[in-house]
DNA sequence: CCCTGATATGCAAACGATTGCATTGCCATT
DNA sequence: AATGGCAATGCAATCGTTTGCATATCAGGG
């Protein structure tokens, strides 16, 4: 019986169901059963040097065989802290990418691993991307410290807005001037060109761009295209834009037009893994085969790439290292430091979707 | 100035950087504001009908234009109440399976939907399967009140210690006899038939099972696997199971050295598209295409199967049914119901990964 | 004019931990 | 013997809510 025995067992008179586990042990229950006060108990289970030896193996022993687990609510209440991190995604009706996007599953996965090393919890919220102070509320009632938001769209003046009040807050996307908050993010321009270079000197010169240069993150990708071009003389043409939020049937659409419409073209960078395949997808049922026709160049390198057919050459989004950058960059705000913005380096993985040109 | 105006300024000593925000407003300077208690502010959000229509609006509006977010912690250690909802991802070094693969995170994202769905928030955890109960210790210490646990593995014995100890718990996975715990899963001895009489009916007839048996569900698919062999009057051939885990890299090496042995077989169900994708590349390599040479069928039916070149055949998961059956059953667990293991239905996905065996 | 019964409010005690400030022994020093 | 210092412990206030039990106000009936 692990209930201060003094009282009389008035449960709430609200019972909730719950209250099988009413009987959850409290310090208090330790305390008596080791023989101390509940400060000396407190002050044994956070190592406390002004406890004896022989006290806190006592104590410590007597919690670990009831296993007892500390109330995390009256702690944090207490000591006004806690260590939960809020992850949210916002998701976007325009833009369309939402949670079930494999890249930021990934990233999903990757902040789970470096929240859960340094020792913090990982509360996940989707919130709707037109209200996203809706996200300051997880800080505000003091649930989570901080804040990681994934997905930037075109949400740059409410992000300014939540800096401007204070709210420890990073996100994964792209710098853009003036900007009150931290960001992380690939190098979209290094990216985009990378892409654009290895297929012009693969010998491909008309290359189609798939994404919604409105969003930031492509938008820097499509500077880097047209960097990339302009290196060999190229300007971009209009008509090989195809213009599509981060959606696969959108993209497959897009394609069958181009190819509908007769568009010359002999190589396609999408924005995405999940846009490159659509691409290659809708190319197949065009008659025009990857890669022996048409080259493709995919972004972000997320696990399917390796496994698709032919294995897709993209730029890798460095996933793992973003998750610890992310973490790394809240922690310092949290701590009060003003952290700029980082853009992280990517790589080009070549594989099988994009080949020399055949002449 | 929001803090209560005739305390000193005395910040706690420890002083954490975060103290910025120690400013926070609460219940007290709402009250003051609106020249009330601290009691009738608490009623007028919880909407009791003890405050006064206009009292209510005041207090109402005061908060809303403050943008007041009452403090979580408090209220859950007063009210022993909280609605957090712990998703645990065990990792286990041996079945190699997990926070990365793309059927995992699409539960996460799907049991994310449905949680939000019912205004619960969502802890996401990764914990060392062999030591599964340190995941009670976020029920044990009030962080969550009920745990999803996604990936049975094989982890029955201490799933049903946990559950011993009346830990709201409810897994992912199969139903095995005498589990104490609630398991939601798909029909895995339904799925592993369907997979394997869809290729019997295309004219396969030396099937490859690519899966580890040891896992509770990949045994009942290929139970499935079995009856269907027996109900075209077929025995399972032990050269024709390739034993691997839940890893790309194996489900490669297996089936190259299959085809190393000279192994003759003509079709392949793999117990999940990941296996399945990692199949197909094998294939590949070792000359023989799919689906013109060799049938492929998977499982999950994850957003990459229709992606893949050839779109593959697969079973389908019940991916959000799954997060809404998990969330509803989790719940009555903790409502005190005693909830009875469910299967929910599997169907299978035609693609082009597995075509009428050419004769 | 007093009493009764609503109706709205306030007081103060929880909830379960942490921690500044006593307090208690006990030993060494004066 | 009285004092000071140190080590180990306990007391009680505190964190920000909720809520049972007063209390205050007011209308209407006797």
């Amino acid at each position: 019986m692990p209930k201060s025995a003094q009282k009389p067992p008035l449960l709430p008179p609200g019972s909730r169901a719950v209250d099988p586990q009413a009987q959850r042990l409290q310090m208090a229950d330790i305390a008596r059963l080791a023989g101390v006060s509940v400060a000396t108990v407190s002050r044994a289970l956070n190592g406390s040097p002004l406890v004896s030896r022989e006290t806190r193996t006592r104590v410590e022993e007597l919690a670990r065989s009831l296993n007892y687990a500390i109330n995390v609510s009256a702690k944090n209440l207490r000591l006004k802290q806690n260590r939960t991190i809020a992850v949210v995604i916002p998701y976007d009706r325009v833009s369309r990418q939402h949670i079930s996007d494999p890249f930021f599953l990934a990233m999903v996965g990757s902040l789970a691993d470096a929240l859960t090393e340094r020792g913090f919890d990982m509360l996940l919220s989707r919130v709707d991307a037109d209200s996203l102070d809706s996200a300051a509320r997880l800080y505000n009632s003091g649930v989570a410290i901080g804040i990681i938001l994934i997905g930037q769209w075109r949400h740059h003046d409410q992000l300014n807005q939540l800096a401007a009040r204070r709210l420890p807050i990073v996100v994964w996307g792209t710098q853009i001037p003036q900007q009150l908050y931290c960001t992380v993010g690939g190098d979209n321009v290094v990216g985009g060109a990378l892409a654009t270079r290895h297929l012009l000197e693969l010998g491909y010169r008309r290359i189609v761009f798939v994404g919604d240069p409105q969003l930031p993150e492509v938008a820097y990708r499509h500077r880097g295209y047209v960097e990339a071009l302009a290196a060999h003389h190229l300007k971009p043409d209009a008509q090989l834009l195809v213009s599509v939020p981060f959606d696969a049937d959108a993209a497959r659409a897009g394609i069958t037009r181009l190819c509908e419409q007769g568009v010359a073209f002999d190589a396609v960078f999408a924005c995405s893994d999940v846009l490159a395949s659509a691409s290659m997808q809708a190319l197949h049922l065009c008659g025009r085969p990857v890669p022996d026709d048409v080259a493709v160049v995919g972004y972000d390198d997320i696990e399917w790439a390796s496994h698709s057919n032919p294995p897709l050459t993209t730029v890798r989004q460095p996933i793992t290292a973003a998750g610890v950058e992310l973490v790394d960059a809240l922690l310092r705000t949290i701590g009060g430091a003003d952290v700029p913005p980082r853009t992280l380096p990517v790589e080009l993985v070549v594989r099988s979707s994009a080949r020399p040109k055949a002449r």
